[in-house]
DNA sequence: CGGGTGACTATAA
DNA sequence: TTTATAGCCACCC
């Protein structure tokens, strides 16, 4: 069950530094991303992580994805539309729920 | 310390 | 392609 924000652990704000280094128009994996801060393995650190996200969050959230290509969300909850349009906004190709591998990149 | 959960991943059928 | 299993990390009770 979650609690409160622990906005204070250093891993978190680590994860919160590289999910905003995604530039515009490209996507990274959860599992990416937690290499990327040090950790790898922990990609289901990173998705507890951006869960906690408040929703007004200015970090590219939607710019994360699975290892599938594919919007971690379920497909009927707000976050799931959000973020594709948020991603088409972008650039990123969606398609049948699927993202354009060729818009991987940090 | 043990058991359960989750915006995960890799591998095997 | 799909589903099943196992491994992974952090957090909660």
């Amino acid at each position: 069950m979650m609690r409160d924000e622990r906005v204070h652990n250093p891993a978190y704000e680590l994860i919160w530094q590289v999910v905003a280094a995604i530039p515009p128009g490209k996507v990274a994996t959860y599992g990416q991303v937690a290499q990327m801060a040090g950790m790898p393995g922990a990609a289901r650190m990173v998705g507890r992580c951006l869960s906690q996200l408040p929703s007004e969050t200015k970090l590219p959230w939607f710019r994360v994805i699975n290892a599938r290509g594919r919007v971690s969300l379920p497909v009927d909850s707000e976050g799931y539309a959000k973020q594709v349009v948020l991603l088409q906004e972008e650039g990123v190709v969606v398609l049948n729920g699927r993202i354009s591998l060729a818009k991987f990149g940090c």
